[in-house]
DNA sequence: TGTCATCTTTGACAGGCTTGCATACATTGA
DNA sequence: TCAATGTATGCAAGCCTGTCAAAGATGACA
């Protein structure tokens, strides 16, 4: 071993996922990582190859991290509200930022110049690990009993109806509008809490 | 006037549109529409100006053509079939041709360098367009019986799913699951049609 | 029929950005 | 001390946009 890393890691591969996320994996260039990170365009050649290796290792952590946060916003015990917590969260996460940086998985999807197989690969996992993790939270007794269909079906209608909601974004740019019509299909697919459910005995 | 146009604008127009709804706007070149109608970059720039204002063109006959046929396409006197009818129009519009040209609309939304708010309030003008197609079949007092949620709600819970499910198309690139999630949906959002329904009168 | 203004076509140019490689220099562990 | 790796810098080849000047085509009008 010898010459070892001169700029820091962590912080080239999130300044990186910055950029990659803001303008979209064809539009970045790595001279705008370069830039970005401070790191010479020469160095990140030699450290990752080149821009799909970069982006891959980019997108592995952005994968974990995001599923980590996803799955705490479904936390909650009320099926209706995990699901109102977990749309919240993804609209939050991508109407941060001005101007507002969208989805990383979603805008890689739909970019042509990002069409290798193994580029597809990395998105279909985050989002088999999103649909795992709703068809879990969907598949309580209380969420059963409550689901218009079943939890598998419901988990894809949800995880379709995100990636759906990022590209209004990007049309109407109104989070307000977003969430109203999360609520909506919540509405539909969930029926609402009877009374006395739950365990705890209410009094009406 | 003199000088007349030499080439055939209406094929012109067409190869271009084909060319940015399988490219994309940002990865398209003025030379690709160039190439593509036999015409010379020249005189695309001289008839159009730049790359933006023959999008805007281009995208305009899309728009209209698009709205209509989705209009046919939800002409079915039954409200579910209408629905299914209609994601099936929109499946089968995106997913022709090899590889896969995807959709317009939602490209272009999600495409960073297409960014000009003049391009967004095209996207918009469609959207909108669709929306109310869409609850205006669902206003009807047999879809109004059988809906879950409000024509309005559910009108844009359809249109947010059919962007959904672009998305899900780049990455799983597999028309059959599309269609079932969609029918997932429908069941959640329509109610079985009672025996006897549709003006005929019942007995209880 | 001929002229002419006007528009279109054509080919070329400048200036900028891109990728990926190649070379020289610096650093470090063995 | 030396071999391996990272860094610094430059280069080649290509593509991109937008513009311009020269040449061609056309309709209107005399």
């Amino acid at each position: 071993m010898a010459g070892q890393r001169q700029f820091d890691e962590r912080r080239a591969l999130e300044s990186a996922r910055d950029v990659f996320w803001l303008k979209g994996y064809g539009a970045t260039s790595m001279q705008d990582l370069a830039t970005a990170s401070g790191v010479l365009r020469g160095s990140l050649y030699n450290a990752y190859g080149d821009k799909e290796a970069l982006f891959l290792r980019v997108y592995a952590d952005y994968a974990d991290q995001f599923a980590a946060e996803a799955a705490g916003a479904l936390a909650h015990p009320s099926v209706d509200q995990a699901l109102r917590d977990f749309f919240d969260f993804t609209i939050t996460s991508m109407t941060t930022g001005a101007p507002t940086r969208g989805c990383l998985t979603t805008k890689t999807a739909i970019d042509t110049k990002a069409d290798g197989e193994r580029i597809r690969a990395a998105l279909r996992g985050l989002l088999d690990d999103m649909e795992r993790l709703l068809e879990q939270r969907l598949s309580t007794d209380e969420a059963r009993s409550r689901l218009a269909i079943p939890p598998a079906e419901a988990a894809r209608v949800l995880i379709t109806m995100t990636r759906g909601i990022v590209v209004m974004e990007r049309v109407y740019q109104d989070a307000q509008r977003l969430r109203a019509t999360a609520d909506s299909l919540i509405d539909a697919l969930v029926s609402p809490e009877r009374q006395g459910d739950e365990g705890l005995p209410t009094t009406p």
